[in-house]
DNA sequence: GTAATTCCTAAACCCAACTTTAGGTCAAGC
DNA sequence: GCTTGACCTAAAGTTGGGTTTAGGAATTAC
């Protein structure tokens, strides 16, 4: 059995697209070696990386965010289990502070139910300058959305 | 001092950019009436709506979405604060999913923390149709400083 | 009355995170 | 040895939520 798994074997193997395995490739999230044909071979350990990959997603991180908490991982060899541990303790940091954000999101929100108001002047929600003050003006996004991979959205 | 408001006017009591607005009247969220010369000409109930959409939006929900709740309010008058109150009710119980549904998230990100696997076959988080199962409509997806953006995939 | 604003439309462009397409090359099974 | 399927690259397309640009027309200020 080959160490060295085909493009088509780690898709199998993560439920990942063959593009968006590629893709992330020529993102930088992963790497791979090339045999003598110039067809990509992955070691094992990408596997695990994908895995983390899919998962931060579900946390609504960015490839970009994805790509600077996998630069905690040692490059030199295959990650191990603290090694991976080290980072999930980040992300639950991260996580936190979300669940935080949206607490207070909807304490504001059952102020608003009360009076009904959804007022530009007097709403605690509707506070475009509050949000910007932190960083620079227009109003400043708190939450996205992803839809899930197995269904469309209407 | 016209009843009626410029798009100018409208931008400048919301924040929103003049281009954002006339985006929102052609998605269909907002409606305007047009002056002798062409220009569009809003009612004072428009801010409200608006102050709604970017709270919405603060949430993570997707123009479609709020789009669906605007339509319960009534057309053929100007809505009262009861109207939207009750609509503020529906966006608590979303939140409310949405807080619980990021709290288990975490919980089992902290199983994999103590044991350090992101595993495909063992780790709880990974498991994208339990997630899909669970995780059912609306934003789940929170990001630090920029506006959501939603991957397509079908 | 004219200059400066504001407004109009349509179309093109932006981003992330991919997928799809087009036109080939490589590898494996019989 | 040949066919089928997996793989390659580069470029274009997709979606949501807009912004920018181009070329005018209307409104407002002085």
């Amino acid at each position: 059995m080959a160490s060295e798994l085909s493009i088509g074997a780690v898709a199998k193997r993560t439920g990942l697209a063959v593009s968006a395995i590629r893709y992330y490739e020529a993102q930088g999230l992963i790497m791979s070696n090339r045999n003598a044909g110039g067809q990509r071979r992955f070691e094992r350990s990408v596997i695990r990386r994908l895995a983390f990959i899919q998962i931060s997603q579900q946390f609504g991180f960015t490839l970009d965010q994805i790509r600077g908490e996998l630069e905690a991982l040692p490059a030199s060899r295959t990650p191990t289990a603290e090694d991976w541990a080290q980072i999930g303790t980040g992300m639950r940091a991260e996580l936190d502070r979300q669940i935080e954000t949206l607490t207070k999101l909807r304490d504001n929100l059952d102020g608003c139910i009360g009076c009904g108001c959804l007022s530009l002047d007097k709403c605690a929600l509707y506070n475009p300058a509050d949000q910007a003050a932190e960083r620079g003006a227009g109003p400043r996004y708190l939450v996205g959305d992803k839809p899930p991979r197995t269904a469309a959205r209407s």
